[in-house]
RNA sequence: GCCGCUAUCGUCUAGGGGACUAGGACGCCGGAUUCUCAGUCCGGAAACCGGGGUUCGAAUCCCCGUAGCGGUACCA
């Protein structure tokens, strides 16, 4: 049985259980609940302190964090804390450490790692009260599910001696540990919530699909030798192998996600793309969505900026004050009622039909296409920015277009008056 | 302090004694695609942490240094 450990120190328990169950699920692991409930935890952890403590393989010592660092500055701080027995109830109940030899992880990634026995304390397994402590409930909890395989931060490996120790003590095989590189923000420290999008569901949020997210992953700390990088989690699944993952801690670097994404947006079927945009935007992926991302999904990167791109479809044209001057220059009116006429007297109002009404004006009206198509876009979407003018002009419709061109050129002749008042002259 | 891990372009990595003039990808820069943005295509700049060994030969093996990271709790 495999556990896969979170690592995140400042979560609670139960956030990160209901993190890594829902992570799981994101990232289509299976999972179970595992056979032993918290009332059989707390009941086995009870019977190994128990057996432990019969054996003498762990103590009570009364002995405080101060009392520790007095042994220390004593014994020098290269050797770890021995303590002395004591019958005292309240005290707290520590493992005994060898004093020599050593305890060596076999980390799949890492290989043997040796720790000197020595440099450990005889550490802490429970409270005075008689709660267990982290390495030592860890590693009763690994034997009693029977656990073979470990996979968790590499954050974890120095503590990993401690317990091995204890599974030594209660004379149980251990498992067998993969300790994954950590991974750090752009500026090289751990990745916290300070830099952005740092757990799975952020990314979600953020409009980045599974399939992305996972070959992303996979490639932080681990590549292919003929240099693929674009992988389907099939492939992934067949390729991956936890003793390839290389050791260094690796800059999660959000561009490249980015870019990956994109790939896998474009790439998706029309329907599947539909139903990730409805899904993300919480619409019903009905035909009119699924229109919109037909002419959107060649340009967005993510999920979160679909919506942008096709808002215009769905609601007026947005307000931009800054698009409107940059595009809405002198002759704006002009060319508006050339288009609009031009696709007023369009025999229909598909692509095709769009583009052959619109594409010989530029040559007529002696301009390049641009001065015509970004007022037209401007006076449709409200922004510079858009799908295709053709593909947004026919996905809007004839009449709706017709609409906004004369709202837009009506709102310039009421713009030239108020800057020209010999106009009201006439 | 002590114990441990790590070190190739800005970033993710390939390469594990000669195939290295060090490969790929993101990003960046330049060009093309004469509707914006994006995309796509072409081209370019860009790295073996430092010092010693071992060897005919070192990015690759060993040692030392340096730096980064982790652990060192009656936290998880």
């Amino acid at each position: 049985m495999l556990r896969i450990e979170d690592t995140d120190r400042e979560r609670s328990t139960a956030e990160n259980v209901a993190q890594i169950l829902d992570a799981m699920d994101w990232l289509e692991l299976d999972y179970d609940e595992g056979p032993v409930s918290q009332a059989g935890r707390a009941a086995s952890h009870e019977a190994a302190l128990e057996k432990l403590l019969d054996s003498g393989a762990a103590y009570r010592d009364a002995a405080t964090a101060k009392d520790v660092e007095a042994w220390k500055a004593e014994h020098g701080a290269g050797r770890g804390y021995r303590g002395t027995p004591t019958e005292e109830p309240g005290a707290a109940v520590r493992l005994r450490v060898p004093d020599g030899g050593e305890t060596v992880v076999d980390d799949l990634i890492r290989g043997p790692v040796r720790f000197p026995n020595r440099s450990y304390d005889d550490f802490v397994i429970a409270r005075g009260d008689g709660t267990p402590l982290y390495n030592f409930a860890v590693a009763v909890d690994d034997a009693e599910m029977g656990i073979t395989e470990v996979v968790r931060g590499d954050d974890h490996l120095s503590n990993t001696p401690k317990q091995l120790l204890v599974l030594a003590a209660l004379a149980h095989e251990p498992p067998r540990y993969a300790h994954l590189p950590l991974l750090h923000g752009p500026d090289g420290k751990k990745l916290s919530k300070r830099h952005g999008a740092a757990s799975v569901q952020e990314l979600r949020e953020a409009g980045y699909l599974p399939a992305a997210v996972r070959n992303y992953l996979a490639l932080l700390g681990w590549g292919t030798d003929d240099d693929t990088t674009l992988m389907g989690t099939d492939e992934l699944v067949r390729r991956f192998e936890v003793g390839d993952v290389g050791k260094a801690a690796a800059i999660f670097d959000e561009k490249k996600l980015r870019w990956l994404n994109g790939r896998f947006m474009r790439e998706l079927p029309l329907d599947e793309y539909t139903a990730a945009v409805a899904g993300h935007l919480g619409r019903e992926p009905d035909e009119a969505l699924r229109a919109a991302c037909a002419i959107a999904q060649e340009k967005a990167q993510t999920l979160n900026e679909v919506w942008p791109l096709i808002r215009f479809l769905f609601e007026p044209p947005v307000e931009d004050e800054k698009a409107w001057a940059k595009t809405m220059k002198e002759g704006a009116g002009k060319l508006l009622a050339a288009a609009r006429g031009a696709l007023a007297a369009a025999p229909a109002f598909d692509v095709a039909a769009v583009e052959a009404a619109l594409s010989p004006l530029p040559d007529r009206l002696g301009l390049k296409p641009g001065k015509l198509y970004q007022p037209i876009r401007v006076a449709i979407t409200g922004s510079t920015v858009s799908p295709g003018i053709f593909e947004s002009l026919s996905a809007l419709g004839r009449e709706e277009s017709l609409n906004r061109l004369e709202a837009a050129i009506s709102r310039l002749e009421g713009e030239i008056q108020a800057n020209d008042p010999s106009v009201l002259d006439n």
